[in-house]
DNA sequence: GCGAAGTGTTCGTCAAACCGAACAACCCGA
DNA sequence: TCGGGTTGTTCGGTTTGACGAACACTTCGC
């Protein structure tokens, strides 16, 4: 369930997506990136399995960041209005809502919440995937935050980040929202 | 200027770094993998190629996405209050500020803004980076914000997202603020 | 109309990635 | 102490990815 699609076709229409934006020829490319033609042909054909070697080769030649050839397509245009957001997750034992904005891609790994918080309990946050950096941008109100040993005390404009991956908390002093940045690696 | 690192080292690194968080052995991780324990050795050591199916089977295996197969480290804690921020972007032809307030590092493609606006002329952006996305969640004020042509308005809590390789302004109709996370690939 | 220069494709050959088994080094229980 | 069961390593053999040349095919220019 973390890489759904199979590899080799989306190689295959990334590399020549990626070509035809650079506006180059396959010859090009292939002089560019030191590689034989035909290795380039079949590899966009979809048949064959390139080495890290020469798909970093590529990836160098086209100018794009290696994940760039691995993932699929890019995305439109999107609205969502105060209040509305489909997915939300609700915490049980602290009044905190966090609304889903944008979900990371399969190989994006940065997932957008709108939080909202209401004073009273806090919410105890126990160490969550390992590696994972969470971003906060204060909207509005007060919120206490961070490690649970360590907390800083926020407001609006005010951006904390800190490893998501040990114990830490949200405490709201006053009715509060922010912007969430989930940032799994 | 693109990917400064040798992949090679990296991904033994990264394997091994994986392997180790995920509490396996390197025999148990070929099982998984479905791959001659012989091969992973020589990967982790830093000897060899592998192909991408090779390292896509070893992605799944270690239920990590792929890419955190080909990538380097990650980071700690940090605060920016409201006002302070170090790198600060000025248009010249409207009255507009960002604030970075976490850059992508070089394969993380996600840098997060603090934007100021005053209401003025509008921030005319012609397209940039082919593929960027550029998600904005408003902090206070109203802003006409989106492609040139067809632009909505948002306020506080609002969320919008689109597509940065086409020409797009941003409008203040009050002093506002938002959270911009310029997202390139 | 015909050669020249370009496109991307399909062939044999070679090097290398991958495999399986045999290997040394370590831990733990009898 | 001596096994059996680990760990991860190193060794030949086979599969296969990458190469280079020859291949069709289009688009020029003389």
């Amino acid at each position: 369930m973390q890489q759904p699609a199979p590899p080799l076709a989306v190689i295959a229409a990334a590399l020549r997506r990626e070509r035809e934006r650079a506006g180059i020829t396959l010859t090009e490319l292939a002089r560019r990136a030191g590689l034989a033609k035909s290795t380039l042909s079949q590899l966009e054909a979809g048949t064959g399995n390139p080495s890290i070697e020469t798909l970093w080769a590529l990836g160098v030649a086209l100018g794009v960041p290696f994940s760039r050839l691995v993932e699929p397509e890019p995305s439109p245009i999107r609205v969502i209005r105060a209040g509305e957001g489909a997915t939300r997750l609700r915490a049980d034992h602290a009044d905190f809502v966090a609304t889903l904005l944008a979900a990371g891609s399969p190989h994006v790994r940065r997932d957008l919440y709108l939080m909202e918080l209401e004073p009273g309990v806090a919410r105890e946050a126990e160490a969550h995937i390992p590696g994972s950096t969470e971003h906060i941008v204060v909207g509005a109100g007060r919120i206490r935050i961070g490690p649970a040993d360590d907390p800083v005390e926020v407001g609006p404009g005010d951006y904390v980040s800190f490893p998501g991956d040990i114990p830490h908390r949200y405490e709201a002093l006053e009715p509060s929202w922010a912007v969430l940045i989930m940032e799994h690696r």
